[in-house]
DNA sequence: CGTCCAACTTGATTCATATCAAAGCCGTAT
DNA sequence: ATACGGCTTTGATATGAATCAAGTTGGACG
């Protein structure tokens, strides 16, 4: 499905928001077509990352925001005992780096988990494009008291909840996640490993694998590897009770 | 030690954050002092609340942040099933609704602990504001990173520590917060009861308690109801590890 | 085509913390 | 003073998930 490339004034080097297909998940859903030339002025046309490369590195100094065009990414934290924790996982439309603005440095580590695309936001022009347009600094409060709520809701999913409820929750987010790309919500592949889920849902590897066969026996999903089928998700919901979450 | 009263030109309702013991923790700490003037206009001195009342609540319409003058303060998130869910302690010089930032209602319940006084920044005049003084922009940006960052963190301590961590951690969290406020960061009371303590950290009221004694029997704190004593800050550290936690 | 290594699964045992149950403490109101 | 109700502590038991210990699968690569 290509689209038509039409003349713009841009070099060729510039991301066009104005045709991205995420426009409408992305920073550009915030203002009117007028401004997007603006974003666009200050958006990089992002490298591509392969599995296991950087986007950027905890501690060091924090130049930009990236949105996810295609793949996905890992955020994670490296503790002193130089252990990881896995904090987050960013589908296309999402935006990393949220939890570093106003900082100096990042404060994660930001890892492809696949063949993955980005738009780079440099935070010294988009602060000052904040300032401008007030419609895009409002959202851009929005997206990170989200955040703010997202990661509370985790926390309290990892405090409040057994192995079987986190995990279904993960599902369940990564299947709307999925759906609001209008991609299969019940049919997916997990871009990460079975380790990476144990680490964010705070769980040993093994009991990630336990809950997976369980879910199976009780036909709520069928796995294979990564591979996922949603069977039942009311059921998967039942199991989250009032977790109804958005974003991991 | 009381404070000089200088002449304002401002109403005597008018908060004065020039004066304000606690300018170096709040927003004020962002910018310069003529453009202070401009913050003091929108600031509305706030009201005292008593024990128990709220400052705002969930789900109704999003209209200020509130910083904390003196008191504490408790959000929290009533489930579906009407389960209170606390989300954080607020102590003087925090801002509390950053989290509600960008959005149509409250994401949480506001409840003063104790008896507590408020300055109120109407959300519209802060945005409008923030859009004209940049290191103010910067400054909110900053303080909402944190929180996100803040609450990651207590995702890692609720999904991967011990109950005596996670004491120790509130604890430390606690007594550093006394500490920039020149108050002894050694020797406090709580604020809130040991059921806000094991709601807040994923625990049961009974392990709250005994680890208290634990603790106790260890000479690491002392404590009697709501006072407690920290007799052994390194040990504590120890305890916690990796999590010098700055605020919860 | 087979070897190797990492990712994943399965089973047995242990341990921290929840849960259930009851008693003690303290402030407040009668 | 005394009694009530909420908060806190203490004890006994149950349980979900971690840990330890093998396997098993599957993809990458010679």
């Amino acid at each position: 499905m290509a689209q038509a490339i039409p003349l713009r004034k841009h070099s060729p080097l510039k991301a066009s928001c104005h045709q991205c297909s995420l426009s409408n998940l992305c920073l550009p859903l915030a203002i009117e077509e007028n401004d997007l030339d603006r974003l666009e002025d200050i958006v990089q046309q992002g490298r591509i990352f392969n599995r296991g490369e950087h986007i950027f590195d905890q501690s060091t100094p924090f130049r930009s925001c990236f949105a996810v065009k295609s793949g996905s990414i890992k955020t994670s934290i490296i503790t002193e005992g130089g252990e990881e924790q896995v904090t987050g996982f960013f589908m296309p439309g999402e935006l990393v780096g949220l939890d570093s603005m106003g900082s100096k440095t990042y404060a994660r580590t930001a890892k492809a988990l696949e063949r993955t695309s980005v738009c780079e936001f440099p935070v010294d022009k988009l602060e000052e494009l904040t300032g401008k347009l007030p419609e895009l600094q409002h959202h851009m409060y929005h997206m990170m008291s989200q955040e703010i709520q997202n990661s509370h809701q985790l926390a309290m999913l990892l405090s409040k909840n057994t192995a079987e409820e986190r995990i279904a929750a993960l599902l369940l987010s990564l299947s709307s996640r999925f759906q609001r790309r209008r991609l299969s919500p019940t049919n997916f592949s997990l871009p990460m490993a079975r380790n990476d889920i144990a680490n964010f849902l705070g769980l040993a590897v093994e009991t990630v694998s336990r809950v997976f066969t369980r879910f199976q026996n009780q036909g709520l999903i069928r796995a294979r590897g990564r591979e996922v089928e949603l069977l039942d998700v009311e059921a998967l919901q039942a199991v989250t009770r009032e977790f109804s979450r958005q974003g991991c």
